[in-house]
RNA sequence: GGGCGCGUAGCUCAACUGGCAGAGCAAUGGACUCUUAAUCCAUAGGUUGAAGGUUCGAUUCCUUCCGCGCUCACCA
């Protein structure tokens, strides 16, 4: 990038960089340190908000902050800055008579971008504006590139992504977005620590057979001291349940998990997931659990249980509905959830949905259904028809899931057909997926082998054969409820990004040429 | 990976049917001590994403490539 400096944009360089050098004739480094602000913005605006002029006359204070200049309007002995640190923006006066010559001859020095200290008085402006008088003026740091344009700022969002810096500073919002991600981050922290949570750090380099816990292709490293090839983890599920086997009756995991998928508007090769275990909790007890937490997050992170996003009204109030993966995987294909599952007509079912016209892009994805379980089938059909015709003004758990879905969930006693899931769906995206754990390592042994066959046949997101992870539940795991909530698209739903890429401060791009 | 769209000055955007690449902001010089996209005068700034092709002539048409967005497929 540096080699496609434009004439212009090398002129403007080597314009501050004089200014640079004019800054140290004046005794000020361009680059110095060891200035330090008393005060935040925020901290003016508190002590006086709408006091007019003359209160705020009778006590002005003596104000210290420092920021970055985001905008000059000068009048040849004076001038008005627009400054901002990382608490708001403030209005800075400087007028040569007040600061002096000699910080007047740096001030005349200074750009847009730089980022400057001041002390002095506050006042209110003839126009109302809140604004320090400046009795003291010093550039701390020269920015030698200049910002983006004031007004229209950057359009560009390949740029916006690739230099989020530039689009933190010049973009409305996108700091409030990353302010909000980091409230949700603390606030699930918080609700899972108050009920006696432990919080725990897992390996995120996998060994082949550790890579599992969910279905997806995992990236690939390799050790070189060891020799040992390794996979990024895809999910944090088997370590966590191997400490809730060692005594740690509810544990959680917040971090990063690699996913060698596409990319799209809801996916980025490395996303952030809260994983989380409660001992002798049932999935029915977290789906209590996941709406007091969505629910609270809402109100703490937008201020209420009643949201918008992408232009839908959403009210997170408990409780929320729920929908048979079963029954409406069933319907859509015109059968009974008893001959659905039994695999009756299911085949002739499929050919009939695969001939519609509305699944054109999907109608193969059916054909290739008929030649697996049943219980996969109706997932599809599920996925294909149903999940559109979800709510869309509230959230819902989606339950009755089949067992072929889901090789670490328990067996639902009363039907063992289906397991003890929901995964809940908000705004069209899958947030958390939750179950009751498979603690019979029989079982779990049959599931890992069917995974095996899958694998064989050509699933390449099919789980490995974790043999310790069955040890560890030969060991004996309590009665366990786990689940597992992207924080990528909980920050998109509760701060209205469409894209996951407006809440990953700098994700994952290609190499510009 | 497929389809559609986009890429012009540091930034935001123009440029008709193929006919001298242009404006605003930012910058530079000047005026201005209550501005809010400050204002006024002047100046400078370009490998039109890259490489080919068609043409007397290409920002414009064609091909390939690079990057980004939307979308489909895969997934959370």
């Amino acid at each position: 990038m540096a080699e496609d400096l434009g004439t212009t944009e090398r002129e403007i360089i080597a314009q501050r960089q004089k200014k640079a050098e004019a800054l140290r004739a004046l005794g000020v480094n361009p680059f110095g340190n060891g200035w330090q602000p008393v005060h935040l913005a925020a901290d003016v605006v508190a002590r006086y908000g709408d006091a007019p002029a003359t209160e705020i006359a009778k006590d002005p204070g003596a104000w210290s902050i420092g920021g970055r200049v985001l905008a000059v309007r000068s009048f040849g002995k004076a001038a008005f800055l627009r400054v901002r640190d990382r608490s708001a923006e403030l209005q800075v006066w400087v007028k040569r008579d007040r600061v002096g010559e000699r910080a007047f001859e740096v001030f005349k020095l200074l750009d847009v971008g730089d980022i400057v200290g001041v002390e002095g008085p506050a006042t209110r402006t003839k126009t109302g504006e809140l604004t320090i008088e400046a009795t003291t003026f010093t550039i701390l740091t020269k920015a030698l590139r200049p910002l983006p344009e004031k007004w229209h700022g950057l359009a560009d969002v390949e740029q916006r992504y690739r230099q989020r810096y530039l689009d933190l500073v010049v973009t409305p919002g996108v700091r409030e977005v990353f302010v909000k991600r980091a409230r949700i981050i603390s606030g699930i922290r918080r609700f899972l620590d108050e009920r006696g949570y432990l919080e725990v750090e897992t390996p995120t380099l996998h060994k082949p057979e550790e890579a599992g816990g969910a279905a997806a292709r995992p990236f690939e490293t390799h050790h070189n001291a060891l020799g040992l090839d390794l996979k990024l983890r895809i999910a944090t599920e088997l370590h966590l349940k191997r400490l809730v086997v060692g005594g740690f009756g509810r544990v959680y995991e917040i971090g990063r998990i690699w996913r060698n998928e596409g990319i799209d508007r809801r996916h980025n090769p490395e996303f952030t997931s809260i994983e989380f275990y409660q001992a002798y909790a049932t999935y029915d007890d977290l789906m209590r659990l996941t709406e007091e937490l969505f629910h609270r997050l809402a109100v703490e992170v937008t201020g209420s249980a009643k949201i918008t996003f992408d232009g839908q009204a959403l009210d997170l109030t408990p409780p929320y509905p729920r929908v048979s993966m079963l029954e409406v995987g069933a319907r859509v294909l015109g059968l009974s959830p008893e001959d659905a599952l039994a695999g009756r007509g299911l085949a002739e079912a499929l050919g009939r949905a695969a001939a519609r016209e509305d699944v054109s892009g999907s109608a193969w994805k059916l054909e290739q259904a008929a030649k697996k379980s049943p219980g996969e089938a109706i997932a599809l059909a599920f996925e294909i028809f149903g999940e559109p015709q979800l709510p869309k003004d509230r959230p819902t758990f989606v339950v009755d899931f089949p067992l072929a879905t889901s090789p670490l969930s328990r067996r639902r006693d009363a039907d063992p057909r289906l397991v003890d899931r929901f995964e809940l769906f908000v705004a069209g995206m899958e947030m958390a997926n939750a179950f009751s754990e498979l603690n019979d390592p029989t079982d779990q042994r049959a599931r890992f082998e069917a995974q095996m066959k899958a694998k064989a046949a050509g699933d390449e997101e099919a789980m490995p054969y974790d043999e310790d992870f069955v040890r560890a539940l030969e060991h004996g795991m309590p009665p366990t409820a786990g689940e597992g909530i992207g924080i990528d698209r909980l920050t998109m739903l509760l701060a209205d990004a469409p894209s996951i890429r407006d809440v990953i401060l700098f994700p994952l791009l290609k190499t510009r040429e």
